[in-house]
RNA sequence: GGGGGCUUAGCUCAGUUGGCUAGAGCGUUUGGCUGGCAGCCAAAAGGUCAGGGGUUCGACUCCCCUAGUCUCCA
């Protein structure tokens, strides 16, 4: 069976018992600051289980796609020498929000792998909670009756708290779960030793498929446990895995999710599957990631140097290694293999195939920028060797091979294989501590402290009124203290609040609370899992006490402002550059708009102003905003909405209008475009492949930027008195300026000729040396070391000592022929010093030319005597 | 968010502890030679050494600040 038919029976399989199956979320994660990736089915629908959130449906099913590249079972450095360790993968799973439990869930699980699937039962263990002392919980009876059912006793196995009771955190909601396992050995196998005693011991071929979570307690910050009164489901299971037991293959690489990819890395490298275990292991590794990294993108997280961008560009570049090393390619690689991720999975996400061109953009560049980098390392590495080499040493110290990882971005392994080749290793200990040194730095830099929330008044859920009302009368609902590298803030949330959270690129609000007595500013707010949290300096006295909330409305104005002319802008650019034109970021700020999108080329100065333009002329026409709450998704692709990335599962959106342009957002708005007043672009560059970024103005600080610039022209005119063609006046002073630097270079050339025949008129003969010695005027100091070196090309045997009083300063400099210096065994430097004791100074220099500084201009004439003593 | 590196001619880069009046290769221009796929020879032009400040007799080199960029960690 397929694995396009595997994932297509398991949603027609819920979708018969009555569950809404809804598409994955993106993988990456936008506004939970504990999560950077989807790592499971049921993080889109943690708003639900926090209560944060009404459930819509309370039945449903769906695929979703993960990441994980580190935690307890996944190690990013694992992936490819195993079977199953994987980067992404697809989490196929079901829920029930307060509505079916323990039974279904375990009817319908089974049914589905043994009816549907036809999965021996023979082959199938379950495992239950066996209870826990600690927290006073018996074993999970219920579940294993259920089983029961089904499953002979002896194939229920009751294990720990460790394997079988789920915890999304420290706090909150949790419950036991219920695992399903798969024994895929040889009926011989499975004779000689007894599955169930593999069961949840690491057996690459007993293995873990789906994990049932019945979640029914809620875990308070003491660590008690509270019973629920709603109950949910939560399942997950490894698409991967299922295929691999449909396909009864004994790797997950080895089904037709993973075989086309690495056909295809062979059949580009010329290097067979299956005959060189560490060739086999880079091409795991390069199908594995080359997925990763093309969803990743897809959902708009490009590589980069920081946070969940810098993971993309560690996998990334994991995947470079090992096929430089091993699959023996030097050039971009990956980019190559996208037509054929594409043929396998673009129909299940079409948003690979839609952005097809710019994941292969992205990749490239990656590879090409890793490649370099890989090469510079290299050619740093070879000075080691050498190094290392000339002093016989066999040992490489860690620091220098932590420097090559840490500053160079060139990896260890390839440091250690090339260092092998020349029989050469490194201090593996030094290196360690090295890279805990900088773990450490960098794990104290960013240390949070996060208190307990205190919860005042019982309301979890909080309603956000900013879209209509800037003030309101508000109670705090629970506040909790927090301390980021020593400094301390709190957050406090309403009961209700005007106060717009930091969200879809829109800067939170600013304001204060006040209750009469006391007023708190609010200095950011946030909004954290669906919660809208305030931030302050200081906690009110009285927490008790209602509180009048009001936001800085001039702020507020200008950051609607941004907002609706992003919205104009997005539109404007997909008139004028085309529709292949997508939102790939965005900050909308008070000051500023900055909009990062997807775009092959450079935007031509008469684009932008065409871009400039239209949106100039839609804040003229004055269209009013129009909003749509709660429209249906499906109605909303019907208006023509333009769906951003990183939308969350919701029955209904939220959808703003101004004439053309339509978007889902959840920002802040004008009440008509013609608010906006202006609206100036100021810059345009590339911050990555295919992806460009607009920085613009509105309002009054578009009026402010034009108005500094117009300022600057007029001073110019002001300061050229040139009413006329500035830009004659410029050229000409420009040529101007270059003429007469060409005639001060010459006029001081000519000074120097003067001075120079001068002193050459001057020359004594002292023992066969030609002896110059005389103070000269000069304005430069840099015009007597162009004299001194041109004496030296035209005298032989030359000792010159000129002094000179350059701005109050006395300057000294001797110069001395090359074969004085060998024979007489002369030095400038030493003379010099010598002579500088003269002028109150110091200097020194080579040993045929040298130079010193000082305060006292009298003893210039002094030291210049004084130099004579040398040749005498 | 924290640490480290880099920024020198149009391009790719050298430049040891501060002092060889800032170099190489490619490219450009000019002249000469040459029936050819990077043709050869000769000469020349081209630099605010990222920007700003400081230390020093003297800074591409040392210190501080700013900007851009690379890289590692979180």
């Amino acid at each position: 069976m397929n694995s396009k038919i595997v994932r297509q029976k398991f949603l027609d399989f819920f979708s018969s018992k009555a569950h809404t199956i809804v598409s994955s979320a993106p993988m990456v994660v936008k506004g939970d600051p504990t999560l950077m990736f989807t790592n499971a089915g049921m993080n889109q629908f943690k708003d639900i289980f926090l209560g944060n959130a009404p459930a819509v449906n309370k039945r449903i099913a769906n695929t979703q796609k993960c990441l994980r590249v580190s935690g307890k079972h996944n190690d990013l450095e694992e992936v490819g020498h195993d079977t199953y360790h994987h980067t992404m993968f697809e989490m196929l799973g079901n829920w029930s929000f307060g509505d079916y439990f323990k039974k279904e869930a375990i009817a319908w699980a089974w049914e589905f792998l043994v009816e549907e699937m036809k999965i021996s039962k023979d082959q199938i263990y379950a495992t239950v909670f066996e209870g826990s002392n600690e927290d006073k919980l018996e074993k999970d009876n219920e579940a294993f009756e259920y089983w029961k059912k089904f499953l002979d006793e002896d194939r229920i196995l009751a294990f720990s708290k460790k394997d079988n009771f789920w915890e999304m955190g420290d706090t909150g909601p949790c419950g036991p779960c219920s695992e399903i396992h798969v024994d895929l050995r040889s009926l011989e196998e499975r004779k000689k030793t007894d599955g169930k005693n593999l069961v949840n011991k690491d057996h690459p071929l007993v293995i873990e498929i789906w994990n049932l979570v019945f979640i029914q307690y809620n875990r308070k910050a003491n660590g008690d446990l509270e019973v629920l009164s709603q109950k949910h489901v939560d399942t997950g299971m490894g698409f991967e895995r299922l295929c691999m037991v449909m396909q009864g293959k004994t790797s997950n690489y080895d089904t037709d999710i993973f075989l086309p990819l690495i056909y295809t890395i062979s059949e580009k490298s010329g290097i067979p599957y299956g005959k060189i275990p560490e060739a086999d292991t880079a091409m795991r590794v390069v199908a594995d990631h080359l997925r990763a990294v093309a969803f990743a993108i897809a959902d708009g997280q490009l590589p980069s140097n920081a946070k969940a961008g810098y993971v993309i560009r560690r996998i990334l570049r994991r995947a470079i290694r090992y096929y430089y090393t091993f699959l023996d390619q030097k050039e971009p690689f990956i980019y190559l293999l996208l037509p054929a991720l594409i043929q396998n999975m673009g129909d299940a996400f079409p948003e690979l195939k839609s952005q097809q061109q710019l994941i292969e953009k992205v990749i490239k560049d990656e590879e090409l920028s890793f490649l370099k980098t890989l090469d510079s390392g290299i050619r740093l590495l070879d000075a080691i060797i050498t190094d290392a080499q000339h002093n016989k040493l066999e040992i490489v110290s860690g620091k220098k091979a932590f420097e090559l990882y840490d500053t160079f971005g060139f990896p260890l392994d390839l440091t250690q294989l090339i260092l092998r080749e020349h029989k050469l290793s490194v201090d593996l200990n030094e290196f360690d501590r090295e890279m805990l040194a900088q773990k450490t730095r960098s794990r104290k830099a960013s240390e949070i402290e996060t208190e307990d929330w205190i919860i005042l008044f019982d309301d979890a859920i909080q309603e956000f009124i900013g879209y209509h009302y800037l003030k309101s009368d508000i109670k705090i609902t629970r506040y909790r203290k927090i301390t980021i590298q020593g400094k301390t803030h709190y957050q406090l949330v309403f009961n209700f609040t005007p106060f717009y959270g930091e969200s879809g690129g829109q800067v939170g609000d600013t304001g204060y609370i006040d209750n009469g007595k006391e007023r708190i500013p609010i200095i950011d707010t946030k909004k954290e899992n669906n919660l809208i949290i305030h931030i302050t300096e200081k906690l009110p006295v009285d927490l008790q006490a209602p509180f009048h909330a009001v936001v800085d409305s001039i702020t507020r104005q200008s950051i609607a402002n941004n907002h609706t002319a992003t919205h104009l802008l997005h539109n404007a650019l997909r008139k004028v550059l085309g529709n292949h034109v997508e939102q790939k970021g965005s900050l909308v700020h008070a000051d500023y708009l900055r909009f990062d999108f997807s775009h092959f080329q450079k935007i031509t100065d008469d684009e932008l102003r065409s871009i400039e333009q239209l949106v100039n002329r839609k804040i003229r026409e004055n269209e009013p905003l129009e909003e749509f709450t709660e429209v249906p998704v499906s109605k909303a692709n019907e208006m023509g909405a333009m769906a951003l990335f990183g939308e969350k599962y919701g029955d209904t959106v939220r959808i703003i209008k101004f004439g053309e342009s339509v978007e889902l957002c959840g920002g802040t708005h004008v009440q008509s475009t013609g608010n906006i007043g202006y609206f100036k672009i100021i810059s345009e560059t590339s911050i990555a492949a295919g992806i460009r970024r607009i920085q613009a103005y509105t309002g009054e600080k578009a009026e402010e930027y034009i108005n500094t610039h117009l300022g600057i022209l007029s001073d110019i005119e002001k300061i050229l008195d040139s009413p006329g063609d500035l830009r004659q006046s410029i050229l000409a002073l420009s040529e101007q300026n270059s003429e007469l630097r060409k005639k001060v270079e010459k006029a001081a050339q000519q000074e120097i000729s003067r001075i120079k025949n001068n002193l050459k008129g001057n020359v004594r003969k002292v023992n066969g040396i030609n002896y110059i010695s005389e103070k000269i005027s000069a304005e430069i100091p840099e015009l007597v070391k162009d004299l001194a070196y041109q004496l030296r090309n035209e005298i032989d045997n030359l000792f010159l000592v000129v002094g000179a009083d350059i701005h109050e300063k006395a300057h000294l400099t001797v110069m001395i022929s090359d074969n004085l210096v060998k024979e007489k065994n002369f030095n400038a430097g030493s003379i010099i010093r010598e002579l500088a004791k003269e002028i109150n100074g110091g200097g020194g220099g080579q040993a045929f030319y040298a130079t010193a500084g000082g305060k006292n201009t009298e003893g210039i004439e002094r030291a210049l005597q004084k130099a004579e003593e040398y040749i005498l």
